[in-house]
DNA sequence: CGGATTTGACCACT
DNA sequence: AGTGGTCAAATCCG
């Protein structure tokens, strides 16, 4: 495990001087591309050293819920999308390791009070529990109200390659349930519930939303846990969030489920598929938001200023 | 045929 | 009244 720390963090700070040069590197493909090899050979080293260690604790029919691969980017992005992901990917990180340390204390209220997001300053953020929507009820298309339900943003590359209208896959199932045009914004809302909300009742969904002057970068706001505890393919015996946390006791410092592998993308040099493995076991984003879910409340709050902070709040984080 | 998606309409909330 | 969230019938798809 000590392998794999180290390996995470030297990519992590290899992301970070990418992050400081980027825009002189980006005029220098070749170091760029170099650059980006570099942090995903580190990312990939602490991978393949968490399969087999998870592969070790692993009940055979528990889903591979650790690190993930996702479709790669393109290569030669822009300086704006480049930042843009690298940030949010650098956050991602910081989060999983506030996670990580938090998740060995009881974890309840956090300090800052910037967690609370636009759309929740005005309802309050309860966050504890889920209104059950029984469609076929006495009181038809009752809405929950949003004020009471966990809700967390968090921004995630497009895939560039294969359906880039696919949403990111986060190893759970969702199903679309509807899709409406949002004021202000150039691309729709898609909405986005459990699958397994009606056999489950969870209550677990999400809006996948692409970022107006970035179509790259979807944003995906959670609501709700999931209840099911299950994945894209099986029951798992240990749900997500367990694993996590299982992970994450061991190692006082670093949670295991990088999700800066996924969104970060580096997959340039990395013989990854192009498209996404959408029940592959790969299941980045959710691991993401099972952390943030389960860590009570998390940093996120407006997920531009969260994912895009100064480095000082970053740093508030550890 | 069953489950997922689409889409217009309805409803809650401000 | 405007807007976002949800429903549910129609449709698609494997």
């Amino acid at each position: 495990m000590e392998e794999v720390i180290n390996s995470i963090q030297r990519a992590s700070s290899l992301v970070q001087n990418l992050e400081q040069d980027l825009s002189n590197l980006v005029n220098h493909p070749g170091m760029l591309s170099l650059s980006i090899d570099e942090i995903t050979e580190a990312f990939t080293a602490a991978k393949d050293r968490l399969l087999l260690i998870s592969r070790q604790n692993q009940t055979p029919e528990s889903p591979p819920t650790l690190l993930h691969e996702t479709a790669p980017l393109e290569p030669q992005m822009d300086a704006t999308v480049m930042q843009e992901w690298l940030r949010s990917s650098h956050q991602l990180f910081q989060m999983q390791q506030l996670h990580a340390a938090r998740s060995t204390l009881q974890i309840g209220e956090m300090g800052g009070g910037r967690e609370v997001e636009d759309s929740e300053r005005t309802m309050g953020s309860e966050g504890d529990q889920v209104q059950g929507i029984h469609a076929s009820s006495s009181r038809p298309r009752r809405r929950s109200r949003e004020g009471n339900q966990e809700k967390k943003k968090i921004l995630v590359p497009a895939p560039r390659f294969g359906n880039t209208e696919l949403p990111p896959d986060d190893c759970f199932t969702w199903r679309k349930y509807g899709q409406k045009e949002i004021l202000g914004s150039k691309y729709p809302r898609s909405y986005y519930r459990c699958t397994h909300q009606k056999l489950y009742e969870c209550q677990a969904k999400k809006l996948v939303q692409r970022l107006d002057h970035n179509p790259n970068i979807f944003e995906v706001t959670y609501r709700g846990n999931h209840t099911c505890h299950m994945s894209s393919t099986a029951p798992s015996s240990v749900p997500p969030q367990q694993l996590l946390l299982d992970m994450t006791q061991n190692s006082n410092t670093i949670s295991v489920q990088l999700s800066p592998t996924t969104n970060l993308s580096l997959n340039p040099g990395v013989g990854g598929g192009a498209s996404t493995s959408r029940y592959g076991g790969d299941c980045p984003v959710v691991d993401m938001a099972d952390a943030m879910f389960n860590s009570g409340s998390s940093s996120g709050n407006n997920s531009m200023e969260f994912l895009f902070s100064p480095t000082e709040d970053r740093s508030d984080a550890n």
